[in-house]
DNA sequence: CCTGTTATGTAGTGGTCGATACATAATTAG
DNA sequence: CTAATTATGTATCGACCACTACATAACAGG
């Protein structure tokens, strides 16, 4: 009983993850609205009707596009912090580490999740809310992460973790703009270590 | 020699001022993409051709809507930034009024120059660049007042206003993607606090 | 072979996009 | 009055949107 029973019919005729991989490429670059079926289909080198066979609809594409942007772009964040030996380099790995993918030239600037569907028309509104719901996500697990340092002493007690997590979260979402409006490497970094700059004061002197 | 020549042919039979107001609402609440022609003469309460005469394009109508938002929605923080005695209640004065204005209920939330057209098809590339040197020259508006408090014996010497202006800008254009997230206006105050408490360290601590 | 199942390519679907042609209405100039 | 000029409303324009009907191709099981 061991791997799925042998697929029956044609079997399909691209690699769908290289696909997707083209989709959240174009997605990233665009946005979800800016990004038509068409494009989506050129950079994926296949027809409509493969496409939608394959992912559904184009929100469907989408939604898999951000999924996999997370797994694979928020990795190398995801790591940093792990590795963080307390909550202040934790938050500063997450700049840095989030810099160095918006800066990447082999790729769009700016986070996908933050650019790809901040307004849009009605019927677009669920893709708009499903990306809220991701950065809202992100605050969440931000703040968890400074919880967790805080149960580990590695936060100095009566640190109010939703400020922080709020304010750093905030911090990088302007950083996406910043990127996106062609800001450098050493630019971001400059406005990072602001951001840094104001860890003892947040930590320390909240009320 | 006052005012202008009578004006020849058919008068028109509505508000321009008006109409342009109810066309930055659409453009601010939907984006640039987002908001159709057919959305927009709906809100004006006009036809097409009306539109077409009376503001050339979408896309002109939409520098124009641009132009007033800025002209009414910044009036405030500007006026609160001149009022300012010193560079440190200047930044923080323009996040209040900012803040004070995304969170508007009246209005729709965060800054529409920030949100009406981030990403887009390549066709509309230069209503994306159009915002980003809006963007780019209110950080070098910052700047320069803080370059002007400098000048003044109101910013301690030495500090860095280029890398001053960045952050502070970050910070409020992250505010905007609060903003339309749904954060409150306390949730906004309380990210103001945090990067108010990055001052002291900003302006003395660079090498 | 034949049947069933899935994928593909062609060629569209109705709908909406931004923008206009055209006839008519409303005004000034003379 | 007539002529010129500008605005308006109706009714579109071709292009593109997301999406799909349909015939055919490529596989598995029998």
């Amino acid at each position: 009983m061991a791997g799925r029973a042998a697929p029956r019919g044609r079997p399909r005729g691209f690699d769908r993850d290289a696909a997707l991989r083209a989709a959240m490429e174009v997605f990233w670059r665009r946005g979800y609205e800016g990004a038509s079926v068409s494009d989506l289909t050129q950079a994926m080198g296949i027809n409509a009707p493969s496409l939608y066979a394959a992912f559904g609809c184009k929100e469907a594409l989408f939604r898999e596009a951000v999924r996999l942007y997370q797994e694979s772009e928020g990795a190398g964040a995801r790591r940093a912090m792990d590795e963080a030996p307390d909550a202040r380099a934790m938050v500063e790995a997450m700049l840095r580490a989030n810099i160095r993918s918006y800066t990447d030239p082999a790729k769009p600037p700016g986070c996908m999740v933050v650019l790809a569907a901040m307004l849009g028309t009605p019927e677009n509104a669920k893709v708009c809310g499903f990306l809220t719901g991701m950065r809202k996500a992100s605050v969440a697990d931000l703040k968890k992460r400074l919880d967790r340092h805080g149960a580990r002493g590695t936060l100095p007690r009566g640190a109010d973790t939703a400020a922080l997590a709020q304010f750093y979260a905030t911090v990088l979402q302007g950083l996406s703009i910043q990127a996106r409006d062609g800001a450098s490497r050493r630019t971001l970094d400059r406005i990072a270590d602001g951001a840094m700059a104001a860890w003892d004061g947040l930590v320390g002197g909240t009320r």
